[in-house]
DNA sequence: CTTGACCTTGCATCCCGGTGCAATGTTTAT
DNA sequence: ATAAACATTGCACCGGGATGCAAGGTCAAG
């Protein structure tokens, strides 16, 4: 089968198989006479793996270290899961950072159901963002400097 | 006070307030005789008001849009609100990608507990990831065709 | 005078997963 | 014969938010 077939078979296209092929997740295929490439039901095989691994959001690198492992001969089992248990790892502190955001949004939110639009100052951009009331020093830069030119 | 004075004040790098400036979050400053850029205290309560709308997860392009507007001499309010809502309704859709992305990732940890790597087939990359049973049928392209190369 | 710390510009690079396009070659159908 | 639908290559681009670097100008201290 040619790419085309192999990009029906599997659900991903044609542009998609030749990058995944210069990403080295597909190997590179032998050739027919007109340098068309020529692929096998491993591919296919191959390209469902790839979604797989995907579903569980590895990274196409991190799909990579498993297949090179693969190559080399050895069983990638312990490193998938490594990266299974890092990947949770991962949702796990996204998780917390939504939920400080989520925090957040619903706090400028409601803080701005108070606001009047005519109170806006023209020196602010808008209210509804207030900027904290950081108050940093504007001390120039080493000492006593910054006479004439500020 | 020039860009590194800024930058001190405001907790940003020079070569990020060039790049707010590129991306016209920071209007085009006066420039001293040596082409030093010149600016004010205007310019840290902006940046004050970039970083705080970053901590509500706006993206620069947003925060650019609300800045045009009360440029323009109008008051954002109203499309901050609606910026706000779209981004935590965003996060919400998130949160939920995230639910089920950890179900996904328990599911494979839970399922890999009892498989022997032993049992890892030369067909298949890993069998911790298992691949849909999705048989797809292998159809060349347009009916009968295909007899020769494939 | 020299050193070092600043400033200027523009352009390249990073991550991530593709997508698009141009130019050219090949096969298939009509 | 010709058009359509494939294939090949390589390179540029998308969003997001910077960051780095090179090559040069400026300025103050020692």
């Amino acid at each position: 089968m040619q790419i085309r077939d192999l990009a029906v078979a599997s659900g991903v296209t044609a542009q998609t198989i030749r990058f995944y092929e210069r990403r080295g997740l597909l190997p590179v295929p032998a050739r027919e006479g007109n340098g068309y490439r020529q692929y096998d039901e491993t591919a296919v095989s191959r390209l469902r793996f790839i979604r797989s691994a995907q579903m569980a959001a590895l990274t196409l690198a991190e799909i990579g270290s498993i297949i090179t492992i693969r190559q080399a001969g050895d069983v990638p089992c312990e490193h998938v899961s490594t990266l299974l248990f890092t990947k949770l790892d991962d949702v796990h502190r996204q998780q917390h950072a939504l939920v400080l955001l989520e925090a957040e949004l619903q706090r400028l939110i409601s803080a701005s159901q108070g606001l009047d639009p005519a109170d806006c100052g023209a020196d602010t951009v808008c209210h509804f963002i207030p900027q904290p009331p950081h108050a940093v020093d504007l001390t120039p830069r080493h000492g006593t400097l910054g006479t004439s030119r500020e």
